[in-house]
DNA sequence: TATAAGCTTAGAGTTAGCTCTAAGGTCAAC
DNA sequence: GTTGACCTTAGAGCTAACTCTAAGCTTATA
């Protein structure tokens, strides 16, 4: 059995996170002392590092969320919902890295456009590229 | 000279944006009609397109704020500056690429790991990933 | 003249995921 | 028996960039 503090350096996660995590129904203690003290066993243990694990992926509390809820009842849940999950992380992941090359591509268009030098910035190609506005969007949701 | 409506169409911005753009001193209506509405000028819209072309490039308010400043006074700022603040941009979003690429590569080993089919998830080698902790960590600062 | 559309303000709410504070109780060590 | 580290709670604060609301003017149209 685990004291909070102990479970944060076994997992990595701060305490305050980890009773932020218990109040949206992620981790719990199954046990307390009299005085009120979490203590955590190996099940709560192994979940709190399920988490920890997840949300290393980058998967959202949400995501986690559901997870969860499989993993409590596997027999109950199909491969399928797992992959679901996954598979609409992977269009989000994949919706931002376009995003994110687009600027990419343009900021390193401007850098290569600009002196980059002393001088002042009145003939700056970049402020007139923004000027201009002849550049691509490359938000849609950020 | 346009009202905040017609300057909220022309820009693709909408008013309550360009008021709290406004708030933050990004853009300002140089009058005001007797009743207190706002009207911009040629001057006033140029900088607000400008605004938008940055943000659409993925600049931050603080970003472009700097960026104004110059914009105002070219002729005290150099082109250094300006690729200052968008190397420093480029340099954030590489990071995040390298984050969001990690990510997309755990993500994409996961899905061929696992069936995706209608069976329970007793044997899902997804769960398993997790559970296991063996997937490399995508994340240092979202 | 009445109705609707549009404008004003200050300020609150949203999102996600923490992060921290205050005020106080508990526990082990010296 | 008193430090000092650790625990508890409710709840506030943080970030970024909006987004919306309420209450009340103004302006254009019919
Ligand atoms: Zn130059
Ligand atoms: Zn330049
Ligand atoms: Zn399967
Ligand atoms: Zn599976």
């Amino acid at each position: 059995m685990l004291k909070i503090s102990e479970l944060a350096a076994k997992t990595g996660l701060s305490t305050h996170t980890i009773r932020f995590y218990e109040k949206h129904g992620l981790i719990n203690a199954s046990e307390r002392s009299e005085a009120g003290y979490r203590y955590y066993d190996d099940v709560d243990i192994r979940r709190a590092q399920f988490v920890k694990t997840a949300r290393n992926i980058g998967f959202s509390l949400d995501d986690i969320s559901q997870l969860l809820s499989i993993r409590v009842d596997k027999t109950s849940h199909s491969c399928q919902e797992v992959t679901d999950i996954t598979q609409y992380k992977l269009d989000e992941v994949n919706a931002r890295l376009v995003e994110l090359q687009s600027m990419q591509n343009t900021l390193e268009i401007l850098l290569e456009s600009c002196c980059g030098g002393p001088e002042n910035a009145t003939h700056c190609s970049i402020m007139d590229a923004l000027e201009a506005g002849d550049v691509k969007s490359t938000r849609s949701a950020a």
